[in-house]
DNA sequence: AACTTGCGCAACCGAAAAGTTGCGTTTATA
DNA sequence: TATAAACGCAACTTTTCGGTTGCGCAAGTT
C-alpha cells in the first residue's frame, strides 16, 4: 500500500476535507455533513490522510476531532519549488524581451 | 472521465516524467529510456497529462516531442496557497512565544 | 517499392482504490 | 441498567488505474 501526499490529495473529496481541518479540527460525522456523503466514507478518508501522516487526531470523550498537520503540505510546496523556479526565469526572460522591445522603439 | 492536475500528479511516474520535460521537450521513446519502462506505458501518460492540459506537442517529423506546460503548474500552487498563509502564520505565532521566552530570561 | 522506426489507439487484464454494509466497542444519556 | 450516539474495523462490491499486447498509420531509409 503506497501513500503518499500526492495521493492523499488526488481526490476531490480529501482536498475538501483538507481544506475543512486546516482550519479547525472537526469529527468525522461533522465532515460527512458538509459533503453528502457517509460518515464511513469520510472515516476512510481520513485513514488514508492519516496513513500518510496528514493528519492529527485528538480523543474528546466519544468524539475524535480530526487536524490537519500544515507542515505536511509543505512537502508538495518543496516539490512545486522547482517549477516555480522554471516559471519565475521564464518570466524574467519575458521581461527581458519587452524591456529590448522598448529600448528599440527610442 | 475527469482529469485534473492533481490526480495528474499522483502517479510517481508521472511526476518524474513532468521533471524532465519542464527542462526539455523530449520524445517518448527517450522519456520511456529513463523509467524502465515501455514507450506504450509513458504514451498513456502523456495523453492523461495532455488530458489535463499540462503538456504541449510539436511534432517533427515522425517524432513527437512533449514539453510541459510550466503555467498549469500555477494550479498547484495556487491552490497551496491557502495552506501557506496558514502554516506562515503559526510560524510567526511560535516566533512570538520564543521571543516571549527571551524576554522572561533576561 | 520494401522495410524500419516512431507513434497513437483500442482492447484487455490484474491490482488497487472508493464506497457500502454490518459488525463490535466505548462513551454519554434516560 | 438499558439505550443511543460516535466511532473504528473488516468484509464485500464496483469502479478506476497502470500496464501489456496487438494492431494501424505516417515518416524516414535502403
Amino acid at each position: 500500500m503506497r501513500r503518499d501526499v500526492f495521493q492523499a490529495i488526488a481526490d476531490p473529496t480529501r482536498r475538501a476535507i483538507i481544506g475543512l481541518i486546516a482550519l479547525q479540527a472537526m469529527t468525522p460525522n461533522a465532515l460527512a455533513e458538509q459533503f453528502d456523503t457517509t460518515r464511513q466514507a469520510v472515516s476512510k478518508h481520513l485513514r488514508i490522510l492519516t496513513e500518510c501522516e496528514l493528519v492529527q487526531q485528538e480523543n474528546r470523550g466519544r468524539e475524535i476531532y480530526y487536524q490537519l498537520k500544515v507542515e505536511k503540505m509543505k512537502e508538495i510546496d518543496h516539490w512545486l519549488e522547482q517549477f516555480r523556479a522554471i516559471w519565475e526565469t521564464r518570466f524574467s526572460q519575458l521581461d527581458e524581451v519587452l524591456k529590448t522591445m522598448k529600448n528599440e522603439q527610442k
